[in-house]
Formats: C-alpha cells, sequence, structure tokens
RNA sequence: CGGGGUGUAGUUCAGUUGGCUAGAACGCUACAUUCGGGAUGUAGAGGUCGCACGUUCGAGUCGUGUCACCCCGACCA
C-alpha cells in the first residue's frame, strides 16, 4: 500500500499537466503537430484566468471584437520586417475544396479549386485588423482605438514544447491607436504593468518586467517589453508582452487621421498579448511532487468536502457532510465548492485525486467532526490542518483562500529573489548558467556582439532592462566597456 | 532542416542468435469485503507489434522507405 507518486518535477514536468492538458493524438500519418488539447479541468482554468484578465482589460478601455482566421497573403506581406518575423512559421490555406479522387478510394484536394490569393492562418492579428481599422479611423475623434480579441493562433514551429510553444494556442491581443507617440507609450507601460500585477493578483507569480533588447523584440515593432516569470528548474518564461508598434503599421497600412489642426497624420500604435502559455507558468512555478497547487483567485474548484464514512455511519456523516456543503454552496459561486461523496473509492485515492488537481483546500468531514459539529480543514499548499466549526466555514475558508493566495505569492516572490543573482564577472555569469540556471543581472553594452556572444557561450539571452536596471553604472560584463544599463538574462523556454 | 533516440494493450514498458497460441504492471469491467493517506480477493475484457515495401520456409525481432513523438542544435514576441 506504498505511496505510488507522480514523477519527481525535475524529471518530467508534463505529469503536472495530466488533468488539464494533453498532447493531441491525432490521426496516424497527419502532419497536424504539437498541438494540444485542453482538458475541462484545464479550461476551467483557462477560463477564470480569461475572466479576470478580461475585465483588467476592459478597465484600460479596450472593447472585444472579433477579426477573420484567415488573412489574405498581400496584407502579410506589408510590413518587410513584420514578414520577415512570421513568414516562417505560416500554415497556408490555398485550396478551398476536395473531392473524391480518381480511383474512388478517398479524398484529394480538388486542384480546381485554387485560390487566387493564398490565406495566411493568422500567427497573430496586427495586419488584418489594421487593414480594417484604416477604414475605422478618419478623424482625430476616433482615437484612441482600442480593440482586444480572444483568439486561437497558430505558428507552425519548427521545434514544439507541450503547452509551452505548441503549433495552436489560445491567446488575447490588444490592439490600440493612439494619436500621439507620448500616448502610445503610456498605453504600452499601462499594459505591461497590467500583466505584471494579473500575474501578481492571480496567478500569485513575481516576475521582472522591461524592455526588450533589439534582438529579441516583436517582428515589426519599435519596441518590445515583456514580464518574465522564473520557473522551479532556473528557466525563464515569459507571461505577457506589450509592443510599442510606432507608425510602422499605421504606414504601410494607410492608417490616418485628419488632426485638430487640419493636417493628416499617421496615427502610433500598440499590441499586446498573453497566451495560454501562461498557464503553463502558473502550473510550473507552484507546482510541487504531490501536483498542481493552483492559487485560489484562478483555481476552478476553490475546496473539495470529502466525507469520510464506514458502512455503520454513512448515513448520519453524509447528512452532516451535506449540510456543511449546502451553507457553503451560498457562500461561493456555482461549482467552487465540491462535494466528494463517491463511494467507490477509498479516502486516500480521493485526498490523491484532489491534491493531484491542486485544489486550495480540502474539508474533511468524519465521525470526530460529524459529533462535534466541526469540520477538518487540510491546506494544499503546505498541508497544514485544523479543525474549523461549522458555523464559521464559510468565513473562515476564505480567510484561509486568502492567506493561500498570498503565501503563494510570497514564495514565488522568494524564488525569484532566490534564483536572481547579480554577477561582476563573466565567469561568475557562466558558472551560474551551467549550474542552476536562474536569472543573471548584469551590465550590458546593448551591443549585438556582446549579446550573441552571451547567448553563444551559455545559451541564455537578455530578457529585459528592468525599470530597476536603468542608470546603473558598470561595465559591459562581455567586453568591459563603461556602460548604465543593467539587463537581465537567462535561458528561457 | 542537421545529429541522436523511441514507436508492442488505455498507460508505462519487457520480448534472447528471426521460430510454436503475444507478455507484465498499472488502469478498465463485474461481484464481495473494505474505507481518517494512493485497498484486498476472485473472475473478465482489452493487440493488424506506427505504416509500406523488401529479405526469409518463417519477421514484433533483419533491411529500406515513410510517418509520428522525445532530446540536442538551428528556429522561435
Amino acid at each position: 500500500m506504498g505511496k505510488k507518486g507522480i514523477t519527481k518535477r525535475s524529471e518530467d514536468y508534463s505529469q503536472w499537466y495530466l488533468d488539464v492538458i494533453e498532447r493531441a493524438d491525432l490521426a496516424e500519418n497527419s502532419s497536424v503537430r504539437g498541438c494540444m488539447v485542453i482538458k475541462p479541468y484545464g479550461y476551467a482554468i483557462w477560463e477564470n484566468i480569461q475572466k479576470n484578465l478580461d475585465r483588467m482589460i476592459k478597465e484600460s478601455g479596450a472593447k472585444n471584437a472579433y477579426f477573420p482566421i484567415f488573412i489574405p497573403k498581400s496584407f502579410f506581406s506589408k510590413e518587410a520586417s513584420h514578414v520577415k518575423g512570421f513568414a516562417k512559421e505560416c500554415a497556408v490555406v490555398t485550396h478551398y475544396r476536395l473531392k473524391e479522387s480518381e480511383d474512388g478510394k478517398g479524398i484529394e484536394v480538388d486542384d480546381s479549386a485554387k485560390l487566387e490569393e493564398e490565406l495566411v492562418v493568422r500567427p497573430t492579428s496586427e495586419t488584418i485588423m489594421y487593414d480594417t481599422f484604416s477604414r475605422w479611423i478618419n478623424s482625430w475623434r476616433d482615437l484612441p482605438l482600442k480593440i482586444n480579441q480572444w483568439a486561437n493562433i497558430v505558428r507552425w514551429e519548427k521545434r514544439t514544447r507541450l503547452f509551452l510553444r505548441t503549433s495552436e494556442f489560445l491567446w488575447q491581443e490588444g490592439h490600440t491607436v493612439h494619436m500621439t507617440h507620448e500616448e502610445s507609450e503610456k498605453e504600452v507601460a499601462e499594459r505591461l504593468n497590467m500583466y505584471v500585477s494579473f500575474a501578481k493578483e492571480y496567478l500569485a507569480m513575481e516576475v521582472y518586467s522591461g524592455r526588450k533588447s533589439q534582438s529579441e523584440k516583436f517582428a515589426g515593432a519599435l519596441d518590445t517589453y515583456g514580464a518574465e516569470a522564473m520557473m522551479q528548474d532556473g528557466k525563464a518564461l515569459q507571461l505577457g508582452t506589450s509592443h510599442d508598434l510606432g507608425q510602422n503599421f499605421a504606414k504601410v497600412f494607410n492608417i490616418q487621421f485628419v488632426d485638430k489642426d487640419g493636417q493628416r497624420k499617421y496615427p502610433w500604435q500598440t499590441s499586446w498579448g498573453a497566451s495560454t502559455r501562461m498557464m503553463g507558468a502558473l502550473i510550473m512555478t507552484h507546482s510541487d511532487d504531490n501536483g498542481l497547487v493552483l492559487p485560489p483567485n484562478i483555481a476552478p474548484v476553490k475546496a473539495v468536502i470529502l466525507p469520510i464514512c464506514k458502512n455503520d455511519n454513512r448515513e448520519r456523516i453524509l447528512s452532516y457532510a451535506e449540510s456543511v456543503y449546502k451553507d457553503l454552496c451560498s457562500e461561493f459561486n456555482a461549482g467552487e465548492i465540491l462535494f466528494d461523496d463517491r463511494d467507490y473509492l477509498t479516502v486516500g485515492e480521493k485526498f490523491n485525486e484532489w491534491e493531484k488537481k491542486g485544489v486550495p483546500v480540502r474539508i474533511e468531514i468524519g465521525e470526530k467532526e460529524a459529533e462535534k459539529s466541526m469540520c477538518q480543514v487540510v491546506r494544499r499548499d503546505d498541508g497544514e490542518k485544523f479543525f474549523v466549526d461549522k458555523g464559521i466555514l464559510g468565513i473562515e475558508l476564505k480567510n484561509i483562500l486568502k492567506d493561500i493566495q498570498e503565501e503563494l505569492y510570497q514564495k514565488s516572490k522568494k524564488n525569484l529573489v532566490s534564483k536572481s543573482h547579480r554577477v561582476e564577472s563573466y565567469e561568475e555569469m557562466k558558472n551560474i548558467l551551467k549550474g542552476d540556471g536562474g536569472f543573471i543581472l548584469a551590465n550590458w553594452c546593448g551591443c549585438s556582439e556582446c549579446e550573441e556572444k552571451i547567448k553563444y557561450d551559455t545559451k541564455a539571452t537578455s530578457r529585459c532592462l528592468p525599470l530597476s536596471g536603468m542608470n546603473k553604472e558598470g561595465r559591459c560584463i562581455v567586453c568591459g566597456k563603461p556602460c548604465r544599463e543593467e539587463w537581465i538574462f537567462a535561458k528561457s523556454y
């Protein structure tokens, strides 16, 4: 009756994904690869992310809309660096019809149904949205325009990785248009901060945020900003990005507005997004060897009630547990409290199942509890157990959930700090990256030669230049030239 | 796209120098006994050995091709 345990996380992150996603196992010989199936429990997590992030997005003034998944090839190729950045990972639709094959043994593409112009399956929606924006925007009165879209995205990556770089993923992409660069820069910063606070308040994650280097920026942007989280294995994972697009797209899509002074002008644009990868980060950050650990603010199920009964006391305990369940249901939203009265599983199996799924709190109800009109509450994050009076369970539970949320965040913060290393020499940097990894804080002159060398020597790339890294006098970790920017480097997913 | 590895039951894998009716564990189904940390017993279901071609009297096993997956590169907000 030994404990089986799931595979140690250090060996295989995918053990944590079992209840959340699985590899799409499509028909044999199918060239659709690297896709995921999001399971109901995983989708419930995504819905909680959507719900809360969507609220923050709307608070920024953006409105939700939906644009086509198909982008005419000609749109796509208008912005030179944009197309260069995405060209190698696009799925392209060339035909619109199938026909029965000559030998009657199957279906084949009907060559007579070839599209005049190929359609690109969106790898991001800048181009198709901005073509429309050019017709929506005429006057300064039409600005700022703030549009958000929840959609699926396809990027035919050479190498996929379950959850972190799948061929198809879900995301939210925001696109805004402003009169001045000052205004669009403010938007870029605010949306970056939105992702940082979302990570903190909902995902219970501490991140570094700042400007990306020129080599890491979005294809077509002036500047890209990102939020970077640190995983338990010392690798960085980007949570969200925010781009200052300048007037690059406005010029090629001919988005113009007549300003108050009567002049036709190109507006300034931004785009920003966060994807299902965020769930990957969430899971990889908090989980332990017993499975997922979900922050209460994002967990689909906040607490599970487990009656523990024997044959001779079953009815009594079940009816007591049910009254506890009803009490709690009146204080929580539908589905947030679960009553697990399955009698074909042993208690141990149930404990294990809910632990694996990361339900923040388990409420045990057995002989002792029923007698004293109490409940035993067990926290998923630290395993702490205590008795709570039935009468105050609802209030207590809310406090406990709040406490778990806060402690998970503090733990994440501690992890980020302990995995961040300010280095003074290139040797030190190489040694750390060869060992446990983590974030390296180091002065860098900003030239691409030094960045390339770091990448070649350590496989780490620059992650971002945080606010705190500006105006830090020092010498470039590689070439030794005096410089005043302290960048963050890390190996990343 | 280059280098390495792997495809056998739902899952993880074993399968000898090519040889007889294809193996285990877990999971699944039924019944009974259980139930405060991953239960036990009995019975049962479950396979075109990734796919194609080849070598052979005979292929899960050897060869070629192909497809998919994993790792490392290249690539990648």
